[in-house]
Formats: C-alpha cells, structure tokens, sequence
DNA sequence: CCTAAGCCCTGATTTCGATCAACCTTCAGC
DNA sequence: GCTGAAGGTTGATCGAAATCAGGGCTTAGG
C-alpha cells in the first residue's frame, strides 16, 4: 500500500490529508503515528439512502466517522410508533462506546459516506490517547445539548413551532449561505415528510399543512419538495416558539 | 484539620471512606493521591428543594457529586413553558464540562447533599486521570441515552403512558423493594405534580388525572399525595406503550 | 404505453389533552 | 382560631392535532 511510504514522509497517512474529521472531527485529537495506527485498519463505505447502519461489515459495530451526508438514530416501540432521536451530520463520529444494547437504529436519511474503523482500533485509541476520550466526551456532551433541545421542542412547542424550529436546525446544520450574517439560507431537505414527523412527535399530515403555511406565508419557499429557501432567517426564528433565553 | 493524616495513614481521604460516589461516582476512577487532592479543596452543602444550583457559592460551577436527593435539570422558553430536561440521582456527578453558557437551570427537587469541588480542581484533574475523564465519557453516555429515551415518550407516548413511564423510572431509580427480582416497590415522589408534567410535556391536571386512573385501576396506590407503593411493577410496565422493543 | 408504488398535499371528522373553573386539604403565619 | 397560599383533584368545555379519506405527481418497471 502507499499508506506507509506516506507515514514515513509526511507523518500523515494520505487518506486522511484531506478529511475533514482531522479538522473537526476525533481524528483532529490524534497525533500523527496515532492517525496512522487508524489509518492502515480504517475502510471506507458508500451507504445508499434508507440503508440500516447496524452490526455485521456494513458499518457501525465499527465505529465510523460520518465523512458526509445525514445519519438518523431511531428509537421504535414494539406496536411501530418511531422517534428519531438523533441526527448526525459530518463530521460526527458514530458508534458507541461501552456498549451493544444501545437499542437504538442508525439509518442513512441521505446518500452517506463513512470512514470506519474495527472496534478493537477504536478501543485502543481510547487506551492510549487521552485526548482522543476527550474528544469524544466533547461530541458526547454535544449531542447531549441537541438531545435537551429538542426535549423541550418535542415536549413543549406547537406543531408550526415544531415545524419552523426543525428547519432552523437544519439550516444550521446544512444552510450553504452566501451572506455571513446567515440572513438566508438555502438547502436540501434531507429526509421525507415521514421522518420529519418522526423527529418532531407528529403525523406527516401536521408537517405537510405546517410547511405549506410557513410557504404562504412567504417564510420559506419550496422546489421539488425538498429544496428550501429560506430569506430571513430571523423571521423563521420568531415562529421557533420564545428562543430559549433562561435568563435576561 | 484531620485530613491531611489520614491521607498518610490509609491514603483515602477521611471524608470519601463512606462516600458512594467512590464506588459509583466519578471519584471512583481516581486514585488516592488524586483523590485526596481533591478533598482537599471539596466541601459538602445540604440544599433545601425548590433551591437553584446555580453559579456562585451555592453549588455548581464548582462541579459536585450529588450524594442524595434528586435535582432536576430545566430549559424553559421565553414566555415561561418549561421542560425539565435531565433527572441526576446519586451519585451523579453535576456540572458542565468545556462550558459555561448551557442556557439550563439546575434545581434541587428533593432535599439535596452535594460534594462540591472548584472548576479548576476538576479541570486539572481531567488533564492528569484520564481514566476520570474516562468515567466522565460514560456518564455523558448515560444521560444521552436517558434523553433519548424520554424523547421517545416525549415525542410519541400517549398521557396515560406517560405517567405511567415516569413512575417506572422513578421507581427503577430510587424505589425501594423487598422482592429481589423487584416485583414491587415502594417510593416517595420527588417531586410535585406540576414539576411532573414539566417533565412528561402534558398539564398538571392531565398528571393528576393519570394518577387517579392509575390508582382506581389498581396499579398503584398513593398516600399523602407523595408515597407511592407498586404493587405489580410488570401490571405498570404494560402501562408504558409497547416497550422499545426495536429488533425480535 | 400503462400500472403500481412512493411521497406529498388537502379536506372532513374525531379525539385527546389543554384550558377554564371550582373546590378540597394542608400548612404557615398572624 | 382565622386566613391565605400552595399543591392537588375533579368536572365542563374547547381546540389543536390525529385520524380517515381522497387525489395528484413522480418514478420505476412491465
């Protein structure tokens, strides 16, 4: 392989020069011999929408870094009802650590690409690099805030409050911008009126009747079903529900 | 103080002999040196309920370990609707790591004992134990996975269900049982029925109503509006909506 | 070409839980 | 003792969102 020849000149394995998760992601918390160790068992996959991200060579029992694309976490009851409880977006690292019985389902919502690596190289990693757990513990925390986020939008807010506060998210996540200040933004919707009602606890119906009244009302427009543009973004805010503002 | 020579007889700090979080808190991964560096700077505080832990001398910013009673984690929008986020029991450890501005409000339900410690005790102790920040890792793990599963009875569980899966965490957390296999058990309600549907996003009149139904149908009974007895926890498990069940 | 399956939108009706309102109990303070 | 506040329960009414139902658009496949 080329890999090790690049070891030794630039220290960083080639794969990874250009990957985004040694800026942003856990890769960023490697040193280079570390980055290299990952680097000669890592593998990457192209995963197709719908696709079940779970055990076997597929993807994640591996852990996997998310390259790019949107990853949904499901959680099901036995009579069919779903949540989705998880959106990750690049560059998120996904997998779980200390444990298999998460009980939770990882499906790609987009076309998606992963960077995976064995679990024995993951547990390692978090043997020997200090920071590399501190990493994860950031990313941890992280998801811990966007879960109570949501908590309070899935507990607490309306449907048009649910709906409208659902596309700032993904705007935030995914929005391309031209202006700086995020004034507008502009961005491919990526999952189906299904999910969406599965991420915000309610039926496709209520999300269908809320975009097209947020579309009336000439907040945001729609093409194809799935490109959004929106043009102020602050006028997409007011109809969050009040920002969650404690104190002040 | 008596500190500094029992660190040299036993090398475990007086103070954390007895404490449960030694064994299954966060203080668990440290050793004894670590350990009684940290005693060193802690100090215990009882805090009566209904009191905000919040900046200042009172509690958190300095981290604590929770050595009893239940506190309560709240995000609320603007215009008062609230949403209780997180429940930590004991031995939790409280406290945010990398931050400052978690825009959550932290509140003793019950009557609360905490072992606090200064933010930069913690954060050194994070740079030298790796295995503390390892200990750390999991619990962020734990309330992620907690969160994700209120989400799905946030976002898709009926009231009656609702009610009925607050109780069984309850009792799973801090209800008290003879049967080993834990076929019944027996708790005092941390918090008020307000602070319920708080936590379940439905009205206190709905809680109050799910309670009575709950009782009339036998599946509890309630004294003094706060104890509560299950006499059948699997007849209360049936009442949670199918469980989340995701593969067989 | 036609058909069938997804996905999406919209209208009519129903229902669950919110809201409004009254009353009870307990407890602290005067 | 009385009074008022806080927490809790219960009933009546209302409304937001679920449910039920139909129809349109796009795409894949025969």
């Amino acid at each position: 392989m080329t890999l090790r020849q690049d070891i030794h000149s630039s220290g960083i394995p080639v794969l990874c020069l250009s990957c985004e998760a040694r800026h942003h992601g856990v890769c960023g918390a490697l040193e280079p011999d570390h980055l290299a160790q990952l680097a000669k068992t890592s593998s990457r996959h192209n995963i197709e929408p719908g696709v079940e991200l779970i055990g076997d060579a597929e993807a994640v029992d591996c852990y996997s870094n998310l390259l790019s694309g949107v990853v949904k976490l499901t959680k099901s009851l036995s009579d069919g009802r779903q949540q989705i409880v998880g959106l990750q977006f690049a560059p998120d690292f996904l997998g779980r650590p200390f444990k298999m019985k998460s009980a939770i389902n990882a499906e790609a919502a987009t076309a998606v690409s992963l960077c995976s690596f064995p679990r024995a190289a993951i547990e390692r990693m978090m043997k020997e690099s200090p920071e590399f757990v501190h990493r994860l513990l950031k990313q941890a925390l992280n998801e811990l805030d966007e879960a109570r986020e949501w908590m309070v939008t899935l507990g607490r807010k309306t449907a048009p409050e649910k709906v409208a506060s659902f596309l700032l998210m993904i705007a935030r996540n995914i929005g391309s911008s031209v202006d700086p200040a995020a004034r507008s933004a502009c961005f491919e919707l990526p999952m189906t009126r299904a999910d969406i009602s599965d991420f915000l606890g309610i039926t496709n119906e209520t999300v269908s009747r809320q975009l097209t009244s947020l579309r009336m009302d000439g907040v945001i427009r729609i093409e194809n079903n799935r490109r959004v543009t929106v043009d102020s973004m602050s006028r997409l805010e007011r109809r969050c529900g009040g920002r969650g503002a404690t104190a002040l």
